[in-house]
DNA sequence: CTTATATATTCCAAAAATGGCATATTATAT
DNA sequence: ATATAATATGCCATTTTTGGAATATATAAG
């Protein structure tokens, strides 16, 4: 149907409208490596506010760009899409 | 230098920008297969104002996403960076 | 039950994106 | 010189995003 094209697009533009900002996507270089709990992340990235990383995760993982897990205190943050490690890989060595 | 981090994850966040829009996503997939003119564009997407896909090409050339060509009265738009394609490709694949 | 730690949420003013409409520019042909 | 076709640009009201500061929630430990 015409309609699953639309929907397909606009899920498309949902994830690269949550990459199109600069502090999530060193939230999401954070991650290339594998999981990591939101307090690494915040140690790894401290010239930011603890909101504005865990809101930045938040909407990482509305577009289906990583994932979550729960244990005890912390919450652990990965990748769950392929294609953008890649993507991401290959933009890094052509700018 | 880290500048150079910087830079580059500025130069990448504009791109996602520039992806992050349905308009410019629709644009961008006409282009998959091969340069077009601006005219051709404007007829397989004719549901959209001239003005809103010129614009919209010219955000993506802007990010370096596309490149342009003149030839007489037209302008012939093509891709510009080989990994964009593969994504694109490789999210279709996915969602 | 109190405290401490990790993470998420709310509120909000400033900044940026969106898209429609009108208009400008550029190149070609007559 | 004029007309026409292709493309780009300017203006602008509306919507969306941004990021800071304060606050809330959840879990664990004492």
């Amino acid at each position: 149907m015409e309609n699953d094209r639309i929907r397909k697009i606009n899920k498309e533009a949902k994830i690269f409208k949550a990459l199109s900002n600069p502090v999530r996507l060193e939230v999401l270089y954070c991650l290339l490596d594998g999981e990591l709990c939101v307090c690494e992340i915040i140690q790894k990235l401290e010239k930011y506010e603890q909101a504005h990383i865990s809101k930045s995760l938040i909407k990482l993982k509305e577009a289906g760009i990583v994932k979550d897990r729960k244990e005890g205190l912390n919450v652990y943050y990965s990748l769950s899409m392929e294609c953008i490690k890649n993507f991401i890989l290959c933009l890094d060595s052509n700018l």
